[in-house]
DNA sequence: CTGATGTTGGAATATGCGTTTCACACAGCG
DNA sequence: CGCTGTGTGAAACGCATATTCCAACATCAG
């Protein structure tokens, strides 16, 4: 039996199927130790590429592939392809984040409606997002991001709805590091006049996500014309919040049957704050220095 | 002229492709900006999904994600993921994986003095957070909380200073369900009088860690003498918010920097949440169809 | 209100894909 | 030398996909 199609025992990740490969690789015939070195040195092509465009690149049949795929026990080369996929946009976070995002909505996607287990659900998205988080905000965003605060004379903190733990949070942690901070809260709706006082040397975070709030897309949109400086934290770069912000920090939040998360956001807020009380000690001490 | 296929000038990589959308974002139709946000947002799935993936998760007719890529210059869809999936492919350029493990270990080892080092570090450490999270807090106390905040006729909810952005979303959130919410923020100073309403049917979720807010403390102990359920969420299970409640939820939060973080907090507000609307939508259900 | 212009959704179409099939090549063995 | 079983290549198939097309719809100027 040549070609079996044991589909229970295949390699579940990218890294299965390389020691897999390595331990079988002898036993392989010519044709296929030939397929076996592309899939190993070229995992990037297998993971994008079309079986037609790989098959080519490595002077082999279509067909070849397949038969390859199946006697690592896949029903086909498309399922072989899918484990490349995923290592692709792991990264190098944890192993499988791909496979993980899918395995976790499908099981979303049922209602099991036993509502206790919803907890362990947002353990599971929330630590997707925070991955994610990890990988798509650059080192140059969040340096910026510290540099604009640390330039600013006052950071004005708005953000409402949804947003509002998000902000609040920015707004005390900066508060308790002796940043001078104006947390536009939306008492009294005293909204406009807070967003009034600020000035070309300041700052004025805005957080906001979907449906944006209008009390913060104006109050944006005034600080914009006023000459101050605006770091937005949204989950669009087109949102409203964005068009007339200096830096755009983007958050992709796990949402969990239709509700959205802040985790990731928190988190966000949280390095962002950090960031900022090193640098702002590190030019102390070097105030202090010289 | 509506869809010119001029395919001279079309962005020619990914980055150049978001920046040409950015600048003609405003001057697209609805339906090609929610398209062009989609986009903008998800490299990741443009780059490697397939089309008819793509247009169902954010609620398109394939033809118009055509659409899109023609106005963009592109003879096809297909064409302009070609640029995703390079620029997919640029982005890992290369690294094996030994080498980013190594670039990985070697960001967190060294001092952080750029934002992107103290990100990583926090999407470690809530990780972490969260997993514990899902572990020590039990179904069983999940399934009372929800039936505490089910019953009470009137919630209560209150944290400050670390924990304001925690109970400020239990409360937005509770008001968006139409449970009756009361919200102490401590405005104007009526953090007592607005805690002295409360009554025996009513119940208090109390937020706070070390070090334990007076006001939280004090609210605890008015609300357990005036008869009313008492939920506290909190970083011990002997807090002073602890001691006089029904039903303590216990949290252990990640620590980078001795900056305590948030992300599980929130994460187990919004579970907690979730799992009240569940709770409620099935009463109702059952409420409309006996 | 009315017509013109541009936009949208969905069925129809055609292309390209992965897969299967089958004939052939070749080695092992009687 | 012929038979059998396995590996291989090329073409055919079926199918999913991207794409096209057209009728219905919204928008807006006059």
């Amino acid at each position: 039996m040549t070609e079996e199609t044991m589909t229970a025992n295949a390699p579940a990740s990218a890294d299965e199927l390389r020691t897999a490969i390595l331990e079988r690789y002898d036993s392989l015939s010519k044709r296929l130790q030939q397929i076996a070195r592309y899939v190993l040195d070229e995992p990037n092509e297998m993971a994008l590429e079309t079986l037609a465009v790989i098959s080519e690149r490595c002077g082999v049949q279509p067909s070849a592939i397949v038969r390859f795929a199946k006697s690592f026990g896949y029903p086909g080369a498309s399922q072989m392809q899918r484990l490349f996929r995923d290592g692709l946009l792991s990264g190098h976070a944890g192993l499988g984040y791909g496979e993980r995002v899918r395995h976790f909505n499908e099981a979303v996607a049922k209602k099991p409606e036993s509502g206790a287990d919803v907890l362990a659900e947002f353990v599971e998205g929330n630590t997707l997002a925070l991955q994610n988080l990890g990988q798509t905000v650059s080192e140059a965003d969040m340096a910026n991001a510290v540099k604009l605060i640390d330039k600013a004379e006052t950071v004005y903190v708005v953000g409402f709805r949804r947003s509002f733990p998000v902000a609040s949070y920015l707004a005390y942690s900066l508060q308790q590091l002796n940043k001078r901070t104006l947390f536009i809260d939306g008492v009294a709706g005293l909204t406009k006049q807070q967003v009034q006082t600020i000035g070309p040397r300041d700052l004025l975070i805005a957080v906001s996500y979907h449906p944006y709030a209008e009390e913060t897309v104006h109050a944006v949109e005034m600080a914009s014309q006023r000459g101050a400086r605006v770091l937005s934290i949204s989950d669009s770069l087109v949102s409203p919040i964005a068009k007339a912000a200096s830096l755009v920090l983007h958050v992709r939040e796990s949402e969990v049957r239709t509700f959205r998360s802040l985790a990731a956001s928190i988190c966000l807020a949280q390095a962002l704050v950090i960031g900022f009380a090193f640098a702002a000690s590190k030019k102390k001490s070097k105030a202090h220095a010289g």
